[in-house]
RNA sequence: GCCUGGGUAGCUCAGUGGUAGAGCAGCGCACUCGUAAUGCGCAGGCCGUGGGUUCGAUCCCCACCCCAGGCUCCA
């Protein structure tokens, strides 16, 4: 909603944003109605003067920013409902965010809140929304926000901070303001806006959950009560994304797991460990089959490497330095030796390089482990089989020349979206973290090099590459494989990073065709992440019906009565013969009940076979997500149909 | 670690200051059926753990353990 020059111009001296939107005559009220303006591209309320502007874009609820602007108004309708609820509550920050917004609050005496009292305040929100309160700005010095929040210890902390930033700042000599939102005569609070012009303009939100929430997220400062909420600009959206938050849930991987036998995690072992029953610990063999014969293909070479080993390992990597919080705590044997269980696999492969002198005749060298690891999470922060504190990485470290690294890195990415393929994961994008600020081993020059190169082949790939400027570890730049899921969630699975610590660490080297020695580069990749995680993604992503070459049970046979129980052994002799995973479902119970039972099992071909099946050597086929079943289908086309798709993996077939 | 919610049968959950119930699953018997739940019966419980209050606690109080959600997104 551009406007040209000519009718800014038109307008009277001192026009607001307001009155562009009613000269365009837009509506005022509902989903399509501007809630705020860019002026030059500065997002401001539609009560702003536009006076001196270039450019004026008004800004509908609809598009991002817009929405951004009505949760952040609905969290100060919140924070307003709780100071009337808990009179004397003071408020923190209350920022939209993806999906949603929150406000932090403190309650007189300490008090918490419960999910009993979101719907009190959903109330109270109501009325203030249906009261229209307009958001009016003002502006003040600091010392007059000082006062204004007197009884708001963390508005005032906020203002403090504004007022060592201004003065330690470049921007000296500029007296900052503050600017407050005023709604009615009890709440004001200090924002920097923009907001909708009225609370009548909200309406459509739903207040989720509390939570605890740290205060600057510092552990050692207040925990406030945290309310989470969303909001949007019509009660058809906010109902979407109700039932896709419902949808979400549905597909828990958690619950998943436990109502297809596939993995538990029993309270005796402990939190973040998972055991693998037989129909989960057929899908991890056949995802980890699957892996080993794609390394292989590929050009790595296996390696296995022990669970245990003493603390000089991980002081020499440096990981005891800067990553001991992440480690289990040490045993001690062997009169006071300090083993650890590993959390990397890492420098167990860097000694396989180093168990002998290397040549540059050897490189790259390709070093694969289906590497089991532990990681202390702490308790709180555990989930499923997503995070855990034991996990199986599909890691492998390269090590190559500085010549070899754009072409390894090229076909690191090859494997990789080869890979994901065949899980039916194709929408993703890249991220590409780069050199963090301050220490930093390694060069300028061997950054920007290696930064460079994961660039290029990303790009190359014509993949979508987001740049977390940056976000780099300090050992070097990482690209990472967001993978986005079948409810448009994104996951991070594959990364790759390069390492310029490690090899120096261990003095690692290459005899070069100049004889001379060299240190090598080191790559560190894996491809699922790690196996439990990214079987985790597959279920939520498939909500358990997985592609048919993982499915612990491809085939079900059911005869309709016991006297067709011989000719389904026989279907069964020839699904399996034709490599299908299938089995028998005998007749001792009704057939609508087996039917759904299999069903409900996510098998992908459920088979029924009666009179008309002996007769004719054929079968009823009931495909999962298929419409009607199908009679009288030859066994013959039936399992040449299955075996293909099997064959095919995740990959639609042409 | 901290906040919130929760731990009752294998699972999902109901319940009361007087020592417990449903559905599903399991087991037995009968039923032999053409596309998402056949019927009847049986069995199944340290009501998370430990203390306290009480004549009496699964219920009330305290402590602990475990599970889930949250604790990054800056006025």
């Amino acid at each position: 909603m551009d406007l040209a020059g000519e009718l800014v111009a038109g307008l009277e001296p001192g026009a607001k944003a307001a009155d562009v939107a009613r000269a365009l005559g837009l509506p005022e009220r509902g989903a399509g109605a501007p809630v705020a303006a860019l002026l030059d591209g500065e997002l401001v309320d539609l009560g702003a003067a536009i006076a001196g502007a270039r450019k004026v874009v008004l800004v509908p609820a609809t598009v991002p920013e817009g929405r951004a602007v009505l949760r952040h108004s609905t969290a100060h309708v919140m924070a307003q409902a709780v100071t009337d609820l808990w009179p004397g509550a003071s408020f923190a920050i209350g920022p939209a965010v993806d999906d949603g917004f929150y406000y932090d609050f403190e309650l007189p005496g300490g008090a918490t809140l419960t999910d009993a009292d979101l719907a009190r305040i959903e109330a109270r929100m109501a009325e203030i929304v249906s009261e229209d309160q307009p958001f009016s700005r003002e502006e003040h010095t600091l010392e007059d926000g000082l006062a204004l929040f007197a009884g708001q210890p963390y508005k005032r902390e906020i203002i403090e901070a504004i007022r060592s930033d201004a003065s330690g700042g470049a921007g000296g000599g500029i007296a900052p303001t503050l600017s407050v939102y005023r709604n009615n005569e009890r709440f004001v609070d200090l924002c920097r806006g923009p907001h909708v012009p009225s609370t009548g303009r909200l309406g459509h939100f739903k207040l989720l959950r509390v939570a605890g929430a740290y205060w600057r997220g510092d552990e050692h400062r207040p925990q406030l009560q945290r309310v989470y909420g969303t909001a949007f600009e019509s009660e058809e959206l906010l109902a979407e994304h109700l039932a896709r938050l419902e949808e979400a849930e549905a597909r828990d991987h958690r619950r998943l797991g436990a109502e297809l036998d596939l993995f538990s995690f029993p309270r005796e072992i402990g939190s973040g460990l998972a055991i693998f029953h037989p129909r989960g610990g057929l899908v991890r063999r056949l995802m980890e089959d699957a892996s080993r014969e794609r390394h292989a293909a590929g050009g790595y070479e296996s390696v296995f490497t022990p669970h245990v080993t003493k603390a000089e390992l991980f002081e020499t990597s440096g990981h005891l330095e800067w990553f001991a919080d992440g480690m289990f705590p040490p045993m001690e044997l062997d009169e006071g030796q300090r083993y650890y269980v590993k959390p990397m696999n890492c420098p167990f492969h860097i000694l396989v390089y180093r168990s002998r002198q290397r040549s540059y005749r050897e490189l790259p060298m390709r070093l694969f482990e289906l590497g089991t690891v532990y990681r202390y999470e702490k308790s709180g922060v555990v989930h499923g089989l997503t995070r855990v504190r034991g996990m199986t990485q599909d890691d492998s470290h390269i090590f190559c020349t500085r010549e070899q690294m754009p072409a390894e890195l090229s076909s690191i990415f090859d494997l990789v979206l080869d890979v994901l393929g065949d899980y039916g994961l194709d929408d993703f994008y890249m991220e590409l973290s780069t050199r963090p600020e301050g220490k930093a081993a390694g060069s300028d020059e061997e950054w920007e090099e290696a930064t460079d190169a994961l660039r290029s082949v990303a790009e190359g790939r014509g993949l979508e590459l987001v740049v977390d400027e940056g976000g780099g570890a300090f050992y070097g730049p990482k690209i990472s494989v967001q993978a986005r899921d079948a409810i448009g969630r994104s996951w991070q699975v594959s990364t790759v990073q390069l390492d310029f610590q490690l090899p120096r660490r261990f003095g690692l080297e290459y005899v070069g065709a100049d004889n001379q020695r060299q240190r090598p580069v080191m790559i560190h990749r894996a491809l699922f992440g790690t196996v439990e995680r990214f079987l985790a993604i597959l279920l939520e992503h498939y909500a358990g019906a997985l592609p048919v070459w993982l499915c612990p049970v491809q085939v079900a046979i059911l005869p309709v009565r016991d006297d067709h129980e011989a000719y389904a052994r026989s279907v069964y002799e020839r699904c399996t013969d034709a490599g299908l995973r299938a089995e028998v479902d005998e007749a001792d119970e009704p057939l609508g009940a087996r039917i759904r039972r299999q069903k409900m099992a996510k098998v992908p071909y459920v088979l029924v076979v009666g009179d008309e099946d002996v007769a004719g050597g054929t079968v009823g086929l009931n495909r999962r997500g298929g419409s009607k079943p199908e009679r009288a289908v030859p066994v013959g086309s039936f399992i040449a149909e299955a075996a293909a798709e099997a064959a095919s993996k995740g990959r639609a077939r042409a």
